[in-house]
DNA sequence: ATAAAGCTTGCATACTTATTCAGGTCCGTT
DNA sequence: AACGGACCTGAATAAGTATGCAAGCTTTAT
């Protein structure tokens, strides 16, 4: 799926530098994700990625804000937010972390607070990281596959 | 002259989009410089424009006078900002908390991030503290001894 | 002055990215 | 079921960028 694989490739160039497609490519390969070069080059051009002496970079995180906020008025939900901010989720314990795009942590954990699950103690966000406390490991698991599923959309 | 063609590409650069290299050498033309793509190749390097959707920008918004200024540009390595910015260290179940000199909170987390440890599910950063949440005590623990182990040094 | 070393550049070419074209797939309609 | 349209993708290739090499210039040392 092309939202799944725009996810990994967001979460690559945060995680490592990339300095080609190819390179990129190979990198998706290991994570069992194979397409050709001129895919990525559409994905690239899609994300809106900027090449630099450093590889290739992310556009501001106000820009990839920005994109999803300036449609609607009404305040995005939090599946629109994950669409287009989430990277990846991971659950330890009784806690659930949102990997998002460089700035998108921040709205992510509003929205997060504004479903208002029950299940949710609380939320704290960095810059790309949100930490979502649960009641207990139960909770947790079930947070985190209700926003695996928005995500994997 | 080298030195007065990049001033030249800078203007040129801040005041209408380029899209490549060859329109580039084109508009220089106009000015009066000849030089090949080759050359313009080396410029751009030099001058460490990054090339996004909307054409070549020039680095650090756009300033045409600090351009010497930018030299380190790798992000230092986890180890280099233990060291001047670690203060201590400590485990609570599967987290991980690093206390830092004001302020360092932030870069120290960057520079686990990138690390990419598989026993570190996330990080977030206040002021001057770092959470790493792990996948569970254990990992926690290994996590927290080769922290320690940067420390020490 | 001559030699050696260091820059800067053009040419040709290797390498990287974008695009065209030709299928596929998935839906909704007829 | 067949059709039509909107996407998505790979293969091939065009377009764009980087680089090895050699030539010409400038500077420094002999």
């Amino acid at each position: 799926m092309k939202t799944e694989r725009l996810n990994v490739i967001r979460e690559v160039l945060t995680r490592t530098p990339v300095a080609s497609q190819d390179e990129l490519r190979r990198k998706l390969r290991r994570r069992g994700i194979h397409v050709t070069q001129a895919t990525l080059s559409r994905d690239m051009h899609e994300l809106r990625l900027s090449k630099g002496p450093s590889g290739y970079a992310l556009p501001n995180g106000n820009g990839v804000v920005m994109v999803a906020a300036a449609e609607d008025d009404a305040p995005p939900s939090l599946a629109e937010m994950l669409e287009s901010l989430g990277l990846r989720v991971r659950r330890a314990m009784n806690q659930v972390v949102v990997r998002t795009a460089m700035g998108g942590a921040q709205p992510v954990a509003a929205a997060l607070d504004r479903e208002g699950w029950a299940e949710m103690v609380g939320t704290i966000a960095g810059d790309d990281t949100v930490l979502v406390i649960c009641a207990d490991p139960k909770s947790a698991g079930e947070v985190e596959s209700r926003i695996r599923a928005m995500l994997g959309a």
